[in-house]
DNA sequence: AAGTTAGGTGACCAAAAGGTCACATGTCAA
DNA sequence: TTGACATGTGACCTTTTGGTCACCTAACTT
């Protein structure tokens, strides 16, 4: 498998995508912590978590017996890159501003 | 299913990232070309290209019997902004040249 | 009209992914 | 050192997904 296909296959599952919205709003959490904010056992969180780790999306820290996660921004960058050329950045950024400013109004 | 697990989804499959890279390089190809530069039969092809479609990744026109398609990038700058703000944008980017910059250098 | 070309649908099967559990290791605290 | 806490592993089952095929409709060409 090569490392794109493990970051897009990582962010293929809702499950991942909310542990990562978690660490986006408050980084180092341990493993519990994430566990505690997600409806699924014990096992379920810790075998998303790995796959987040070995895409290189989720880096790890150890403190004791706890290991600290943090949010790795790098691959989605990179995703961002591949199908988003400078020329057309400009064009999108607009319509995305735009579609939230539409939003903010209702 | 929601927005955005359609676009994960559609995303998680090599094949369909292949079609978005077709269709990056250039736009408004017909089914027949997408069909001729991907290694499967013509029904799998049109089987993801019509996920694509459900997710917005791609956009199509019709013209006489020919379906054109066309890539549309918003999709992939939600992505981006979903876990990159506009905070650590910089460093990010100062990362990911640096990165094309050693990269280069080989 | 007849033949050819472009595309669409539903069924089917094999492979992969999601989730749970029993069991195991390492770390802290009293 | 005894017990509680934080995390890791491999097996197992169910659901989802990827790919192919037989069959179909619609449009262009001559």
């Amino acid at each position: 498998m090569t490392d794109d296909d493990r970051v897009f296959k990582a962010l293929a599952d809702p499950t991942r995508r909310l542990l990562l919205d978690l660490l986006f709003a408050r980084e180092g959490r341990s493993l519990s912590e994430l566990e505690a904010e997600v409806e699924m056992t014990r096992f379920g969180v810790a075998k998303h978590v790995k796959v987040l780790e070995e895409a290189g999306l989720v880096v790890v820290r150890r403190s004791g017996r706890e290991k600290l996660h943090f949010l790795n921004p790098v691959p989605i960058r990179l995703i961002h890159d591949r199908w988003i050329d400078k020329y057309t950045e400009r064009h999108v950024t607009a319509l995305v501003d735009l579609k939230y400013a539409l939003e903010d109004e209702t």
